[in-house]
DNA sequence: TTAGTGATATCC
DNA sequence: GATATCACTAAA
């Protein structure tokens, strides 16, 4: 299995947000099968956190691709985030599911991902990072949910990615 | 369908 | 300093 480098983040968060469905999350020695992803794609997209400007929370979307960005939603649950494409853009993607572990909530409850990942990164970090084992399937496409503070306009977006089973 | 949870942003 | 919001889950 390869580990997935720079080059693989460093590209527009449509690309990278459907081309993650199907890879290894690893984390901590296990293994799991990404089936859902979502794309959120800079300050113009109205769904992303980013979109009103740089704070102390949204400071890490705009590091450089690969870098981890972990939140808590909801006071409960923490949210699997990674950077893509230039510096200084706010792009990302959100790991919503694994085979093993469906719903984002669950999924990092499961790993025991929670706030001290944020800023790490998946290209260096031992504990967590994503892997390509040659697996291919077919993607398919879905509107966002969640996010009905987002303009109509970005909620129509079919910018969330699953594993057709 | 509803309650629960706590960091963040936004308003005094 | 106070409160409204939120990319969710579990229980019913």
């Amino acid at each position: 299995m390869t580990r997935l480098d720079e080059a693989f983040f460093h590209r527009p968060c449509l690309e990278v947000a459907r081309e993650l469905v199907g890879k290894l999350l690893v984390v901590n020695g296990s293994c799991l099968r990404i089936s859902e992803t979502e794309a959120y794609c800079g300050e113009g997209d109205t769904a992303c956190h980013a979109h009103k400007g740089r704070t102390p929370r949204t400071e890490v979307l705009y590091a450089k691709a690969g870098t981890v960005y972990v939140y808590l939603c909801y006071g409960i649950h923490w949210l699997l985030n990674i950077v893509t494409g230039e510096q200084e853009q706010p792009e990302a993607v959100l790991i919503r599911a694994c085979l093993e572990a469906p719903g984002p909530g669950r999924l990092t409850k499961a790993l025991g991902i929670t706030g001290k990942y944020n800023r790490s990164s998946v290209l260096d970090s031992q504990d967590l990072w994503i892997g390509d084992d040659g697996f291919r399937c077919e993607v398919e496409t879905d509107k966002r949910v969640g996010i009905g503070y987002a303009s109509q306009e970005d909620q129509n977006r079919l910018w969330r990615f699953k594993l057709k089973p």
